[in-house]
DNA sequence: TTGTACGCGTTATCAG
DNA sequence: CTGATAACGCGTACAA
């Protein structure tokens, strides 16, 4: 209580001193030219003493500056003047603005908002702006007007393999944004387009290597996304699986057994909308003849499941949960991602999981933007990087009973 | 197996085809001028035609399109040169770009990503772009310089009473903002600002009614966020609680106990970075003299407690399973937002809670502000709007034992 | 209904 | 090192 009212107290009490909107915005704007008429110098001076100081007395550099600031110049008002301007001798400036195209309301996946977090960390902080584009919208319609403006310096996107080319089309196509540079972020691999990428190949040499470890020989995996979307690089990653088998000495094609999880098979909970996506998905399977469990009744030997994503692996838990299967005594998951948990009684995360390194790749992704936009000599380079991932073990994996 | 390699085999293969980028851009752009020429006329005409059609003879117009159109003449293109023009008679164009002002590193938290895609997707359709700002840095450092430029349209905020006033005055003095529509989102509100609130008195009010109802006599509340950031409207819920007692004939200096449970009293567990402030805080307290295990231990006769948000509310009975005391059979909790779950045996939110409409919220202010920006006779005027909020009775209150 | 003329504020060029 | 000048492309008074 005490704190409360300490709160209230607290609460500013300058209602009368708050500069509120005014009806008319100041009229009269400080322009270069009263900055020359001020030093007594020619407006042709002071334009080059603040753009090229390199040509002038110190003297007179200083003397100017302190005028501008004396005077209130504000450069930045001006901006379309110097752009016209510029224009004539073919130089763009900066906008400082990025667009971020992701594929679906990102604010709803953990996945995303990591690979966001990341962007926005570096865009920030180098004043960049944000401009958010859901990857639909953008394929489907209209470019929005801020690239015919030419505002957009650059993009950073997360295409499925069926939207990349036409993303990608549409955007050289668009004159006014052309030729600039674009960033293709855990997604495909763009011709013309600089990207970062994980090997999911690795994901999952990984997994598998870790369950081989632990004993396991019957392996089941996921082969469609619980939403419908395709699954990205699944054929690497299943070239992955195989890899560690084959270096086992074991044949995939006994030892692995896929398994169709979609969205038809998910009766999801009744919720208010904003809990549908969220991390702890409340769904449970929609009956006994779930395909997961028709599966492991037709594969007894099965003792492991590798999981397509986290939020993926915890749906499956919670199927196997459903028919008394216990994880991970009866049955060892593992994730990929590491950005969901799966909570054990104590409420700790007891998921296994290949991290993927999602705010590094943000960063990154983010970094290698701004280098292309700013360097003046290597913007035409375009640049591929891999990022490593790791396997997490934590409890969600076990050694097999068998 | 067959799925996978469905899926690799799709990729599109025409790598040779895509439009890669050039050089250099085309130096030659369309300008008004040509298409005047292109159709004999003067330059006035085809301008007045474009932005004014009703002064002119409807085949003049639909001439002068026709041939702008053939000629590819794109007037977003020239933005600076028409911003330059029109500045002259003191027009300022609307440049679509919205400020988004929150507090804390908005991806992390539930709360904020559910008032952000409210924003998002009223602002994303109508052609708004958005940078998203800290309001830390905010307060602390200057202005990024899309505000210097005249860049921002407006801005949507959210700030804590100790912030708002740092803010509004920044905001107010950049002369290039300066008047422009300033929307508070769920905070305070501002002087000169319209603002889009809930009744937190109502919050307070609902919960204790519903706990009383269900025979709660003495009941705890939190009085310090877990991340020690200040408590929003504490001293207004208060007033809830007290009116719902006071209705009950209760006197709330006796039935209502408050207990603070800072950051200090917790031992965030040790996992990666970007699980910190995932929904499910993974936490458990010290220790023994968690202050609200004192608490309890001084009043045993505390059946119910008030958590200030929904992640309090499940770290809350974190530390009630530390000691054994089960949810909802031997205690109540309920929480507030309706954004994070408190997970049952079978994966289902069991958590009752008073429902802040986040996404309703978020789509409000940010319809309010674009009707502020386009409404011409209107713009001048500020509006208040509130939401209500609704109880939704979940699991984790229950008839008290007592 | 249409055309003429001007200026928005800056910058690079070129001549001193 | 400094100054005069000519655009950049458009929109609107004003005159016709």
């Amino acid at each position: 209580m005490l704190e409360a009212e300490l709160i209230l107290v607290k609460k500013p009490m300058h209602d009368q001193e708050v500069p509120v909107r005014q009806a008319k915005r100041d009229p009269r704007h400080v322009t270069l030219r009263d900055v020359a008429r001020q030093c007594g110098m020619s407006l042709t001076t002071v334009s080059r003493a603040l753009n090229h100081p390199e040509f002038h007395k110190e003297e007179t550099v200083e003397r100017i500056l302190s005028v501008a600031l004396e005077l209130g110049y504000n450069p930045a008002y001006h901006d379309s003047a110097r752009r016209l301007s510029l224009r004539r001798h073919g130089i763009e400036l900066l906008n400082h603005q990025i667009a971020l195209v992701f594929p679906q309301d990102f604010a709803y996946s953990n996945y995303f908002r990591l690979l966001f977090a990341g962007i926005w960390d570096v865009l920030t902080p180098a004043g960049f702006g944000l401009v958010l584009l859901k990857s639909s919208s953008f394929v489907s319609s209209q470019l929005p007007v801020s690239f015919a403006r030419g505002e957009i310096d650059g993009v950073i996107m997360h295409v499925t393999p069926s939207d990349w080319y036409a993303a990608i089309t549409k955007l050289r196509e668009e004159s006014n944004f052309g030729p600039r540079p674009v960033m293709s972020l855990l997604s495909n691999s763009i011709p013309g387009c600089s990207s970062v990428e994980v090997d999911a190949r690795c994901h999952g040499y990984l997994a598998v290597k870790h369950l081989l470890g632990l004993g396991h020989r019957a392996i089941m995996y996921q082969i469609k996304h619980i939403d419908m979307q395709p699954l990205w690089h699944i054929s690497e990653r299943v070239a992955g699986y195989q890899q560690a088998m084959q270096e086992h000495g074991l044949d995939p094609a006994i030892h692995l057994i896929p398994v169709d999880i979609g969205a038809a098979y998910w009766e999801i909970a009744n919720e208010p909308k904003q809990h549908h996506l969220l991390s702890a998905l409340p769904a449970v399977p929609r009956s006994d003849d779930h395909p997961l469990l028709v599966q492991l009744r037709r594969h007894p030997e099965v003792t492991a499941v590798l999981a397509h994503n986290d939020a993926s692996a915890i749906l499956i838990r919670h199927v196997l949960d459903f028919i008394g299967i216990r994880v991970p005594e009866d049955m060892s998951i593992i994730g990929v991602d590491d950005t969901d948990p799966m909570l054990d009684a104590e409420g700790r995360n007891m998921l296994t999981t290949v991290r993927l390194p999602l705010e590094e790749a943000g960063r990154l992704a983010a970094r290698e933007l701004i280098r292309q936009l700013t360097d003046k000599d290597e913007s035409q380079q375009e640049s591929r990087h891999f990022l490593p991932t790791e396997l997490i073990v934590r409890g969600s994996t076990a050694p097999s009973r068998r």
